[in-house]
RNA sequence: GGCCCCUUCGACUAAUGGUUAGGUCACCACCCUUUCACGGUGGCUGAACGGGUUCGAAUCCCGUAGGGGUCACCA
């Protein structure tokens, strides 16, 4: 039974790349008629943000990854918040401790700061010198009794080399030399990642680990542990990562890295997971867009890429275009409709659904629908030059003026009287129908882009339109 | 700097020793057209470099170069 956790530690926002870490996870576990597991891994007190983990729980739905056991589901393994089993890994620390793995240190930050230094001014790598290595464990106790803070470090062996196979990477190896005499539990009493991971994992019965390269370079530490505990190790996977356009891991210097900045932005859930899935893997189609259950159906950690991916923007929007088209009006209407008010639009559900049928076309996010057509809701109040300069003249303006009384007369304000108004006064003449088309367009919206002219008319309304003609008449050079 | 990972169009990628190196985004042109889109057609551009192995290499091996990750009482 294949056993899969997404273990995010709740510092904020969740990043992009956690998202993926988070789909694969749930790809793979429902590929595999698997169960996946959300763990929250709180063990840094000093960077915990308040309300994160209910933001994770609303991204991960907005996102529509679902977990079988976790905080909020529950489940056999449980708790599933890290700060709720401190109690496990003090035990585990002290079995390690008694095995000979593990070893009190009673060096203080500042002493570590200046070997550090030190070593790093001779040029030589930076790893703890080692000095409370091997103090006896008289000493040890008497100074943990006297009070004296102290961590807990692993006790790296010696001259060992250290093997383990990676699904996406193979065979990888590390020589323990260059292995740091790693933390496992913090004067504070909390553990590090390395040890509660480990310990989770275990216990959770984690049967895969699926998480960023950038956790390629501990993994050694971690197979130590698992001999250390004489434990099976469960299989790994690291995952290429996500990079801005500059080739370096994605940060939040360099643009939007937050689930949520996209959702607010206007990115479709389906269309970020679509996109974000096939950042590092694809199932060798010709197509592009797939929904989740293909998505789960075709998963496979064996295709998934070695190098990091770029994450490409415009892909995404033309992604999020797609998906906007693929759903209908009505659906979109909830999406819309909150943005239209936040512009203080007044529009009723009917209106608003005109509109959106009108622009679903044409753009691209969800904020397109209200401000690349405004002039449905407001007046223009301002007149694209590009588009004036080259339709508004003063033979324009004649012409205007001369059809208008033929607008104010008409019985019917709907796309084909209209449409038969402005053709057949310009056959009358002579000239071709965009002749008046481009004027009334830039008079009534302003803009020279948009949905076709009889049709944003009729939308729009008789009076409302006539009257903005008129404006543009006289106010418009 | 030590260690580890990686390297196909500008971007995402396909191909598991034999293809004119394919697809998508972007870009360009044309068609459709009242604008912008959508849609359609076509086009542009790619194997980091050097050695091997092989009848044959993007694909296997070795070097080199370049990029990235990591070296915390953060995850």
């Amino acid at each position: 039974m294949v056993r899969v956790r997404f273990a995010p530690s709740p510092t904020g926002y969740v990043h992009v790349g956690s998202l993926r870490t988070a789909l694969y996870c749930y790809l793979f576990a429902r590929h595999h008629g698997g169960v996946n597991i959300l763990r929250i891994e709180d063990t840094d007190r000093t960077r915990y943000v308040e309300g994160a983990v209910e933001n994770l729980l609303r991204t991960m739905e907005w996102a529509g990854i679902t977990f079988d056991e976790g905080p909020i589901t529950g489940g056999p393994c449980g708790p599933y918040v890290q700060s709720e089993r401190t109690e496990l890994y003090r035990e585990h620390a002290d079995i390690l401790i008694a095995s000979g793995h593990a070893y009190p240190c009673f060096c203080t930050a500042e002493r570590l700061d200046s070997v550090r230094k030190a070593q790093q001014a001779a040029g030589i790598p930076p790893m703890y010198d080692r000095l409370c290595r091997n103090l006896t464990k008289e000493e040890s106790d008497r100074r943990i009794a006297s009070g004296e803070p102290h961590v807990v470090r692993l006790r790296v062996p010696i001259g060992e080399l250290v093997r383990f196979n990676d699904i996406i990477r193979g065979d990888i190896e590390f020589d323990s030399k260059t292995i740091d005499d790693q933390v496992l539990l913090k004067s504070d009493g909390f553990p590090t990642y390395h040890l509660a991971n480990i310990v989770d994992d275990h216990f959770m019965q984690i049967t895969h680990v699926l998480r960023a390269e950038e956790w390629l370079s501990s993994t050694p530490k971690h197979v130590l542990l698992y001999a250390a505990f004489g434990w099976e190790p469960p299989k790994f996977a690291h995952l290429p990562l996500i990079l801005n356009p500059d080739r370096s891991k994605l940060s939040k210097r360099q643009g939007d890295v937050a689930v949520e900045d996209f959702r607010d932005k206007g990115y479709l859930p389906d269309a970020l997971i679509n996109f974000v899935a096939l950042l590092g893997w694809n199932p060798s189609a010709t197509e592009e867009i797939f929904t989740i259950d293909e998505l789960i159906r075709d998963f496979d950690l064996a295709r998934v890429n070695k190098a990091g991916a770029i994450f490409g923007r415009e892909k995404l929007d033309w992604m999020n275009a797609e998906y906007i088209r693929k759903k209908s009006p009505k659906e979109l209407l909830p999406l819309v409709r909150p943005l239209a008010e936040d512009r203080k639009y007044v529009a009723s559900d009917e209106y608003l659904l005109t509109v959106i049928r009108a622009m679903q076309e044409r753009v691209r996010t969800l904020p397109d629908f209200v401000d690349f057509a405004s002039y449905f809701f407001v007046p223009p109040t301002e007149y694209e030059e590009k588009y004036k300069s080259k339709h508004w003249n003063p033979e324009a303006k004649e012409r205007l003026t001369e059809i208008l009384p033929r607008f104010e007369a008409a019985e019917k304000w709907d796309h084909d009287s209209l449409e038969a108004i402005v053709r057949t006064y310009a056959e009358e003449k002579g000239i071709s129908a965009g002749k008046m088309i481009h004027p009334i367009r830039l008079a009534v919206t302003g803009r020279g882009m948009g949905p076709g002219l009889f049709e944003l008319l009729a939308v729009i309304g008789k009076a409302e339109s006539i009257r903005r003609m008129k404006v543009a008449l006289e106010s418009l050079v």
